[in-house]
DNA sequence: ATGCAATTGCAAATGATTTGCATTATTCCT
DNA sequence: AGGAATAATGCAAATCATTTGCAATTGCAT
């Protein structure tokens, strides 16, 4: 994971090959994606935003994210309730588990499942573009998961 | 696969059951479904029944969506495009795969992913309840596929 | 056949996202 | 530093899929 000054540089290089521009509010959106650990939505950014700039409108939330993801600075998912999540590319690539009663999202990644995804397209006479995955799962009982023996 | 009149009996008494009534318009919009054999849209399931019925509405067909869908008659996904398509839900689970140049959507299942999914979930201290596999994919040339030697 | 509640069609409401336009801010140049 | 050129912003209005309120209609049990 690359520090936050070297994300905003490097995203300020790609602006000027394109011949835009570094403004106060790329920048602070940039900033709130680094520190975001979460998925937030558009609303969501803007909120965090909000508090640092009262001036910025949610429109340029959204432009920025589409510039953003052209950039592939970031990436964006829809889950299930259909709006539009975010979170920064700076990481190796990775599926979702969704808590479905929590909301909380959980990455994880798998070869043996891509790979199979690889195969499965193949057969069918296609190569993969890209995919989506998302697993909407319950969390188990304690007594379920993989631990210390303790209680038994 | 069972054919539409068993299917549109068999709703008709699990309305019964609901309390609720078979009308025109359902009668209507289940054999569309029944008949289709790729993932229409809200509207394009109206159009077709729209041919056949024109006075009726494109919200009757967005509420017997939802109906169907709570029934467990349909089966509704959300794609890229994010609009929700339907498909009737008699057959066995599978995924989806969608060409990226023509937006045709073959379906696929695979046990093992399956079996690796829930691996994971377990893993990660979750089962699953649901998931979203798509594949957007683009054709392979004809020679990269597997076939009967002819030309060579 | 009659009545009551479920259902429909229509239009208006929603909610996320996009866009037109006048104003403001960056960048480049000198 | 000063100015011109134009990219970017904020705001309000527009989209688009989907939902919903309500008055009129229809299905179904009696």
């Amino acid at each position: 994971m690359i520090g936050i000054e070297q994300r905003v540089a490097i995203f300020e290089g790609q602006l000027k090959q394109a011949g835009l521009r570094m403004t106060q509010q790329r920048r602070l959106i940039l900033r709130i994606l680094a520190e975001a650990h979460d998925h937030p939505d558009a609303k969501g950014i803007f909120t965090r935003a909000f508090e640092h700039d009262p001036t910025l409108s949610l429109s340029t939330v959204y432009r920025t994210m589409k510039l953003l993801e052209s950039q592939g600075a970031i990436e964006r998912h829809a889950f299930e309730d259909g709006v539009s999540r975010y979170e920064h590319a700076d990481q190796q690539h990775h599926d979702h588990l969704i808590d479905v009663e929590t909301g909380q999202v959980v990455e994880f990644s798998s070869p043996e499942i891509e790979a199979l995804q690889a195969k499965i397209a193949a057969e069918l006479g296609y190569e993969i573009v890209r995919h989506r995955l998302e697993l909407y799962a319950r969390k188990l009982p304690k007594a379920g998961r993989k631990r210390v023996k303790k209680d038994v």
